[in-house]
DNA sequence: CTGCGTGCAAATTATTTGCATGCGC
DNA sequence: GCGCATGCAAATAATTTGCACGCAG
């Protein structure tokens, strides 16, 4: 079903189905946490010829579709996700495993950022940096 | 007063004084948020011969001697800033403005996260992403 | 005087852009 | 058939590395 989803938000502001777009959108999903060059790599496993560039601009034009989000996890990298499932990424510096919470963890915060100063947080955008449980026993 | 400091932050992991790590500490505290590359351009006000190579290495060396401290705010681009003043950052995704808020703010989320699984939050790399107030009137 | 720190140039890596061809509709 | 989307190559940007010389200690 997800190719007629894809297909309807693409016309729906003007845009092509390509194989490359479908490609690119169920690479996201199935990596779940991935970065531009990881994905391109992903894509060819099936279709050897996509291009690194089609897939910069393809994840673009997803995100403005809504259907990917990406953060940074540290080192500047950005890391695409699907847009489904919103969560805040809780990252070790020490080992790079990249966790998950729920957004429910900061809700206070966003309400508080929300209340004094009228900003208004994105949550899914947000990481939080750390040492995980298991690299603090140095 | 802080030449002493530096001085002996330096040697006391066998490291030298030189002027220029001297000055890019001066430009990172003059500057709070900065990247290497507008770090690069403030030292070179006053020592036009400095390289931007010596402030990537200098930025991270003052980095491990806990000195300085650095975010990636949004598009990547990591900024470095004084240690002392930790605080988390507040970054509007549309105007780029950088605001600051007390690290009390998410004391909550980083108390939940080391109760509930072990994990200590870097507050000072935590960087809160959103719209501001003024550019959300759209 | 000894070797760490620096400047310079070149190498790398990540991302963007221009342009001609091809495929979705 | 029309024009958007793609592939390719080159441009750009950001950061890192190798090496020889100079200065801090």
């Amino acid at each position: 079903m997800a190719r007629a989803e894809l297909h309807r938000a693409l016309r729906a502001r003007g845009y092509r189905l390509t194989p490359q777009r479908q490609l690119v959108l169920d690479a996201v999903r199935r990596l779940e946490h991935a970065t531009p060059d990881v994905i391109a790599q992903e894509v060819r496993r099936t279709a050897p010829g996509v291009n690194i560039t089609t897939v910069y601009r393809t994840l673009e034009l997803l995100e403005q579709l809504a259907l990917v989000r990406h953060t940074h996890l540290d080192h500047g990298a950005p890391t695409y996700h699907p847009a489904e499932d919103e969560h805040v990424h809780v990252v070790c510096r020490n080992c790079a495993e990249v966790g998950e919470a729920p957004v429910e963890l900061v809700h206070d915060v966003v309400r508080r950022l929300a209340l004094e100063r009228g900003f208004a947080v994105d949550v899914g955008h947000l990481t939080i940096f750390g040492t995980c449980a298991r690299c603090q026993q140095t």
